[in-house]
DNA sequence: GTCTATATTGAGATAGAC
DNA sequence: GTCTATCTCAATATAGAC
């Protein structure tokens, strides 16, 4: 009984993830209107309505689809601890979020879309958690000012350029690799990336590179 | 005779503009795909038959949308001389991009989500004039590297790195002001952003500030 | 838990009256 | 040049056999 139970678990595990990955590689392509069940399905290798079987409707399987992108994202910078060297958070921060957008382009992909259409489905997400995180963030900047650690800037402001210019390389992948004529980027350019948007924001603020 | 034809002219044109911008406002909000030419007529108050009439169809409508932007951006772009005060181009281009961010935050939007998408409608663009584009500039800041007027970067990711972090204000507008409590940008504050962004590049160039 | 068949709505596109 | 009516196809979603 238990055995058919925990077998019938995972197979409803295995095409929920089946579903879910197929999902974000239809979403980036078209968008969540763009996108139909059909090519969904087609994609899973499932009938169309074994995708309703598990997923109650279209919006609600995009909502599952957002919510594993800002899961795994929260899991990510949640570790960045306020330490006090702000060399050292800020550098595992772009690395942090350079690493995201190599190993997760789609999710970065799919996030940037539904913000450029006006985030309908993340409004609350942005204006609660987001808004806390950008304002924790930006005291604990605001305090290696007063401590003449770092140049005296707008907190936030130095936040959006650190993920404006790590998602450029998930988000804007296509337009990078056609520009410089690359196929994949590869961990030896990731690196090299990281290291120069560091140097570039580390000297920027002017905090020593340790 | 002439005076009826330049009347019926200037419907054309009145209309072709009206319908343009109605396409450029759904196309944020839906994307291509989940746009509909109802949407459009609609929003232009005008028949869907209408919308068939002056534009062929629903690709080739949002063709003409792609061309008014990239042409948009090629003039402002474009202006930028070869100067060779590194300190006095790369201002330029920060805050011509900002401004291009600020007036016009639909093209920027409607561009990327096309990038993200995979640019199946701009990928020739993307290979030949852009890549061209980043190629001329990669020359000249490569010149000023020689020169000894800034650190020694790879070009093109100070090049990307520009983009981003200006776009970032347009494409990731709800974001910003959601997490900023603000209402709409103003002025004043495109103008700190300006500011920032320049000051943290040209210090991250080793570029003196004049 | 799976999948065929189908109900229902909305889409792009055009014919043809005005 | 304008707009109603309509054709055709594709979409979401579900019923119901297996």
């Amino acid at each position: 009984m238990s055995s058919e139970k925990s077998k019938a678990g995972n197979i409803r595990t295995r095409n929920s993830q089946q579903i879910l990955q197929a999902a974000q590689e239809e979403f980036v392509l078209h968008g969540f209107k763009g996108t139909s069940m059909q090519s969904i399905a087609d994609r899973a290798q499932l009938p169309k309505a074994n995708i309703h079987y598990y997923f109650k409707n279209k919006a609600n399987l995009y909502r599952v689809v957002l919510e594993e992108i800002m899961t795994a994202w929260n899991h990510v910078l949640a570790d960045m601890n306020n330490d006090s060297d702000p060399a050292e958070v800020l550098s595992k921060f772009i690395h942090a979020k350079m690493q995201l957008s190599y190993t997760n382009p789609n999710g970065s992909k799919i996030f940037a879309m539904e913000i450029i259409q006006g985030a309908p489905h993340l409004k609350e997400h942005i204006s609660q958690d987001m808004r806390q995180w950008v304002r924790e963030k930006s005291d604990v900047m605001n305090s290696w000012i007063a401590q003449g650690k770092m140049r005296k800037v707008e907190p936030s402001y130095l936040i959006f350029m650190i993920w404006a210019s790590t998602q450029h390389y998930a988000d804007f992948e296509t337009q990078v690799l056609e520009v410089t004529n690359r196929r994949e980027y590869d961990d030896e350019e990731i690196n090299k990336i990281t290291t120069f948007l560091t140097e570039i924001i580390l000297k920027g603020l002017d905090i020593p590179i340790k």
